[in-house]
DNA sequence: CGGCGAGGTTGATCTGTGTCAAATCTCGCG
DNA sequence: CGCGAGATTTGACACAGATCAACCTCGCCG
């Protein structure tokens, strides 16, 4: 490797999309494996962001997507009347960002809730070269309408569902998201404040506290602080699917 | 034009984007003049669709988007429990069936709420088509991002909003569209019965009826059976600025 | 043209969450 | 290693919106 060479450049070489781990869940997911290498130029850099820091602010420019190599983060909306909505939480292997697709701005901010890596793929990129390779073309309009699919499971949540309801969903999302990405389904620390959760749940702080409490007594959850066990996964599909 | 030409060629030829006076909200809105006519080949077929009758139904094989010419529909998700949740109200103009380019499945029922027509335009013509030209490609992208962020304004309408609230921002969303669309922006009817939007709303439909009195009341609305005519816009947009 | 059924309004009452308040805990930092 | 700010828990109480119920309205079909 050549010295002199550029930050950017020697983050870019630490990356290689052929050994991510998390390949599946991104961007290059479908690629196969003779377009990989043309792919993986769209990964521009890698960024660390600090816990409480953001990744992007609302009314940002928008330029890149964001893939998170590892790390938590929160994405929130503020409305003009100074209403704050968190809208996700986003973990390693999930996409950032999409939102800005639309208007050459981002429209929410993305904090991180712990120290993260992730790539950046400039959008010029990603569309230029999503031209001469279909998967990757393909897998972007994939991603953004799952982010809708998403989105819509969210509204059914705050639309339609009781405190104890949301509060399983969300914690049953968690667990089954952990799982998929190799960590213990049972056993998680929570990166964000009963405050964030309230927020995407569309409830106060105090009732998510109550509910944890709840849970707890009734044996669905071990909770202490921020680490969260499950003792009871099956109890808690249950509950959801009582519909009292 | 040849006699004994398919129904589904006869109608594409009524089509053309070029002409549509909703084009600049469709996927073709922002696709140069030297290339409209090859994007016009995406309109695979027109197909009018009764009030009640789904355009398609959750579950269904994913193929199309659907761009509504005239008409009005509703969207909504059933969960495993039974829970039904309105995604969305569609008008004239608007794309429906997103959702479905996530995993080839539509995700979510649309159901017309008038007689309606609408331009089908399979996903795979998309796609081709978009591989050379980059202003359709590029606009797909907008479009499903919009999409993204329409529902994360609706997450933080369903998260934060008090009952007051989230009628008043309904009537102005609805407003706003009608009045882009070149009808009265302060008279209109509701295509929907007061249950489907308090499901969209998350509320239930008393209190929704209840709102609309009140609403009258106050001198906001004058409100007979579906006809809505906002008397006082500004005291709407005042009442979401009051946050009490 | 009359009756039926779906949709809508309104009232009374109930209840799940919000609100307010106070005590306790935790963790980063000097 | 202790201090202070922010986070969490818990209790008491209030209230927005749900629930239940009765009645109304209107379009439609026989």
């Amino acid at each position: 490797m050549r010295p002199g060479m550029s930050t950017a450049a020697q983050l870019k070489r630490e990356v290689t999309c052929a050994k991510c781990r998390l390949r599946e869940t991104c961007l290059s997911g479908d690629v196969p494996a003779e377009d990989l290498e043309r792919v993986e130029n769209i990964v521009y850099a890698r960024r660390r962001i600090r816990r409480g820091e953001a990744l992007f602010s609302a009314g940002d420019p928008f330029r890149c997507l964001y893939a998170i190599r590892t790390g938590f983060f929160k994405t929130s909306l503020v409305d003009r009347e100074g209403r704050e909505q968190v809208t996700g939480f986003f973990m390693s292997g999930e996409l950032l960002g999409m939102d800005g697709l639309g208007d050459g701005r981002c429209p929410a901010s993305a904090i991180a809730l712990e120290d993260s890596d992730v790539c950046a793929m400039p959008y010029s990129l990603i569309e230029y070269i999503g031209r001469e390779v279909p998967s990757l073309q393909r897998r972007l309009h994939s991603v953004l309408a799952r982010e809708i699919v998403r989105d819509h499971g969210v509204m059914l949540l705050l639309g339609s569902m009781c405190a104890e309801e949301r509060l399983a969903t969300f914690l049953l999302n968690l667990s089954k998201r952990f799982r998929r990405r190799g960590y213990s389904e049972a056993e998680f620390h929570l990166r964000m404040t009963r405050e964030e959760i309230g927020s995407y749940l569309g409830l106060k702080l105090e009732t998510v506290s109550r509910l944890f409490s709840q849970f707890q007594k009734d044996g669905y959850i071990k909770i202490a602080q921020k680490l969260v066990r499950i003792v009871n996964i099956a109890g808690l599909e249950l509950l959801l699917a009582a519909r009292n």
